[in-house]
DNA sequence: GCATATAAGTCAACGTGACTGACGTAAAGG
DNA sequence: CCTTTACGTCAGTCACGTTGACTTATATGC
């Protein structure tokens, strides 16, 4: 427990300060980050990700749109549905603020070496919710 | 990124539903959770720990004491420093609290075996702060 | 013994990002 | 055609973090 306590709260305290700099918080980053992640995601299926209500969502996203980080879209098959993706400009954003937890946990795993990180990976996913593996099922 | 991600968000949903009974949040989870695991603690060790201002600590610690949960007393060694300590009351929090948590740890963990345990606990480790490994040196 | 440093508590003001509840609109679908 | 779904938005609230400044008590070094 104290080490998922201490391993996320200094996974995410780089990245706070280049959100500060935008004037952005947390919840900018997650968006961007599973936006760019899953391009031309719906509205819906984000809110699902966050599992956050849809005026929390709202205000943070109508931001990014705003500021031109995020484009939304009509989805051709389901007018209802809009569909999300990442600006050059988001893109950008998104790669900044990944590297710094990519070099993280880039380092953690080549000091700990390959059967550590498959036992890591093993571990965790025991610790999500069962209906949120199949998100990491790999090809 | 995502595997944490979702690790630490389910990791924590269960116990804010216990929480929100009675009128605590997360802030107050932690506090309640490093109490009780360094017994006479100060109140800057805390700070330390926790990296939040004295003023975001104050208002959740406050509470904890004026409702009972945590005691603090002088120093003996040094008159400045208060030693917190949680009360029967919040032992009881801490450990209704931890039980859930423990129980989707213990269950990843015995459905991924030792090897990918000792695994998890190392690319964890290397993920953290090394000023703060130390913490987890074992006898 | 006095000056400086440290530990803790407090006042005031503020911002982000969650929440609930309700309502409106557009499109889909039986 | 009527219901459901997807999305957006208004209004109000709360938790929990921030900065900056100031006070009090105790320790400690010169």
């Amino acid at each position: 427990m104290e080490l998922l306590f201490f391993a996320y709260r200094d996974f995410t305290t780089e990245c706070d300060a280049i959100l500060a700099s935008y004037g952005f918080g947390r919840a900018h980053h997650r968006v961007v980050y599973f936006v760019g992640r899953n391009p031309d995601i719906s509205v819906t299926a984000l809110l699902e990700i966050l599992r956050i209500t849809k005026q929390s969502l709202s205000r943070v996203l109508g931001r990014l749109v705003r500021e031109g980080f995020v484009t939304t879209r009509q989805d051709p098959a389901d007018g209802r549905r809009r569909l999300l993706t990442l600006t050059a400009k988001g893109r950008s954003l998104e790669s900044r603020l990944s590297a710094t937890q990519r070099a993280r946990i880039a380092k953690a795993y080549r000091s700990a070496g390959g059967v550590a990180v498959e036992g890591y990976r093993e571990v965790l996913m025991g610790i999500i919710d069962e209906a949120d593996r199949r998100r990491f099922e790999r090809p």
